[in-house]
DNA sequence: GCTTGACTTGGAGTTGACTCCAACTATTAT
DNA sequence: ATAATAGTTGGAGTCAACTCCAAGTCAAGC
């Protein structure tokens, strides 16, 4: 019957099989097709949304977030406009979020340059504020 | 003698007097100088680690890759080989998660178009796929 | 049919980053 | 000098997102 496992899934994705079940657990996926025995069996369906819920945390979305998109799904078409809604509401934070990365990169660039400078050149002059 | 207090400084940087307390306690800013009576008293320079300490935490930098770069400064000049070699580090983790966010940003839009198009042609037809 | 190993659940514990609190001290206004 | 206000500390509490555990169930090999 080729029962996909969650720790075939677990390593395939490398994350922890608790990790995989409080996901479900936490509605970020929806239930796991199970086998009659009650033991988690991956269907593609099932692991189209894992994956979709791991690239979503990977870019530190809430689990709450991906929880309510979940739920929305799950309530059928009449949703699509909740979803969009909270698809692009999810869009603005990474937006945010890139925009913060940014700039703290281009301090972080900044710094390292002078300190790249302070090596070549010997530490000839290094200031308080240079920290 | 003109003293900024930590009310000042939160209200200035939007961030909570317990905070500014919790980055000092941690090592996140070097020991703020205070006044005789030990209040605290937001010189220039002190404020300048708390604005470096604020844009690294907004880029999402741990408190302790940060504390780490500030006890290293006070070490003095013998540690900027070592201070070097923990921004470039920290520099690798921000282009990581930018590359994370990206790549979910391009599935976050490629989602957002199929919803949008969906509600504009009425929902013909939709999918578990598009989901 | 019995052992062994994987899987199950509910719930407790952990970690990082704050946030809140109580008891106390310093400063300012009257 | 005293009351009100603002600041201080150590430590406990909170929250998100896991992570770990115990006690039990299921499945595969012998």
């Amino acid at each position: 019957m080729a029962v996909i496992t969650i720790k075939e899934v677990s390593e395939k994705y490398c994350v922890t099989q608790d990790a995989l079940r409080y996901y479900e657990r936490a509605g970020m996926i929806p239930p796991v097709t199970r086998t009659a025995g009650g033991i988690r069996d991956y269907r593609e369906e099932d692991l189209a949304w894992v994956e979709l819920a791991l690239c979503m945390r990977s870019a530190g979305l809430s689990v709450e977030a991906i929880s309510e998109y979940v739920r929305l799904s799950r309530l059928g078409d009449g949703t699509i406009k909740d979803r969009l809604a909270l698809l692009q509401g999810q869009r603005e934070v990474l937006l945010e979020r890139q925009r913060q990365i940014a700039g703290t990169l281009d301090r972080l660039n900044y710094k390292i340059s002078r300190y790249e400078d302070a090596l070549k050149t010997g530490i000839l002059k290094w200031k308080k504020e240079d920290d």
